[in-house]
DNA sequence: CCATGAAATGAGAGTAGCTGTCAAAAACAT
DNA sequence: ATGTTTTTGACAGCTACTCTCATTTCATGG
């Protein structure tokens, strides 16, 4: 197998050789497909041509990745969500904590990304509102993030996460969010996300305490 | 093909034999499907099976539905929600129309079905709730009926239905209101759906004219 | 009633995503 | 170096879904 184009993080360093290599096979699946994505399309790529030109077997891609539309579709950033609002003060509105949580991570996303250029950041956006499994299974992931918010949410208001106002809270503001990112990108990308979101939250009521 | 155990609508009598064939197919499939779903679950029922049990060919079966997710998913709510918005009083808040619109498509939906009983439509709630593949089909279609809205709310509030606010509304309404079919689900639908539908929308905020 | 055109169907081949099994190869421990 | 465990590749198989083409079924005008 080639060398991953992307470089393996530091934080890796000091890992067996075995857990380096599967890093670096994850990577080099990765590549492989943004790379056919570029040049064919998504549904234009299947998975062999993938395992081709990572130069693995099909059944290490599906190992590594169960379904295709994950291969582009790697949440690292709930947890990041998740720290950045419990650093915010206790006393503050739900509605403020989040705005700044979601700025920042969403500036984090754009920007400081170590394995991935900004470009494929925005092509992965695309891929997430254009093709429609992708779309799908990014939808999927938003009910994972959502119960995420939820206990951060319940912390916060002293309500319990199975509280039907907390959930419906969260889902309704992970569809807002949703929205907002498909709006964006509609818009080729040329409006400031930080000023949408904002605007997006605007519209949401607050998560009063309880 | 034997007679659809469902009986032909109305309606339909004074069409063709053409078209009344039509209607009697695609009712002995979905009806085939959903039997076979209640013996056997969803992933172990094939469309072989379906086509079998509908005395049909598959591609006939791919013919009236585009994916098998779609047999159980046919969305005929879109409209009529459409049109309850549209009878409430322009001056009225948007989310008190809203929560009269929903509230009179919902118990339509749940009780004077024509073709089918309502055991039929909570399998099918159930089955959103809990076969990820329709759940996945079922926020897709999702978006839909949230552009339906977004066009709804645009003339109630002299926005334009392009607009963020206007968008990011209705997407976070959608999926506020997915999560509390969800909740109910999960309780064995034993709550008042509409006191829950009440809950939801109390916790939205309304959209405001301009 | 029949002939002609149009629409619906069935049969079959083919594709791609995905699963499971099993033996070979690579990494690790001693 | 030897034995153990993990990772991998090759292969077979399943199913949803597509496409094509010949055949059947309905509609219609003479």
């Amino acid at each position: 197998m080639t060398t991953a184009r992307t470089p393996v993080p530091e934080a890796a360093r000091h890992l067996g050789l075995r857990e380096r290599k599967k890093l670096k096979t994850r990577m080099a699946i990765r590549d492989a497909t943004y790379s056919l994505i570029r040049e064919q399309g998504y549904d234009a790529t299947t998975v062999e041509q993938i395992a081709d030109r990572a130069e693995v077997s099909q059944s290490t891609v599906f190992r590594y990745f169960p379904a295709k539309e994950d291969i582009v579709l790697t949440d690292e950033y709930d947890a990041l969500l998740e720290g950045l609002l419990r650093e915010r003060p206790a006393g503050e509105p739900v509605r403020e904590s989040l705005r700044w949580a979601i700025r920042k991570a969403m500036t984090m996303a754009l920007t400081d990304n170590p394995d991935h250029g900004q470009e494929e950041m925005l092509l992965r956006v695309r891929l997430m509102v254009e093709v429609p499994q992708v779309r799908s299974r990014l939808m999927e992931s938003m009910s994972v993030t959502g119960r995420l918010l939820c206990r951060a949410l319940a912390e916060r208001t002293g309500r319990h996460e199975n509280d039907l106002e907390v959930r419906v809270y969260a889902m309704g503001l992970m569809g807002a969010l949703l929205e907002t990112m498909i709006y964006w990108v509609e818009g080729d990308c040329r409006e400031d996300v930080l000023e949408l979101i904002d605007r997006t939250l605007a519209v949401c009521a607050d998560l009063p305490r309880r």
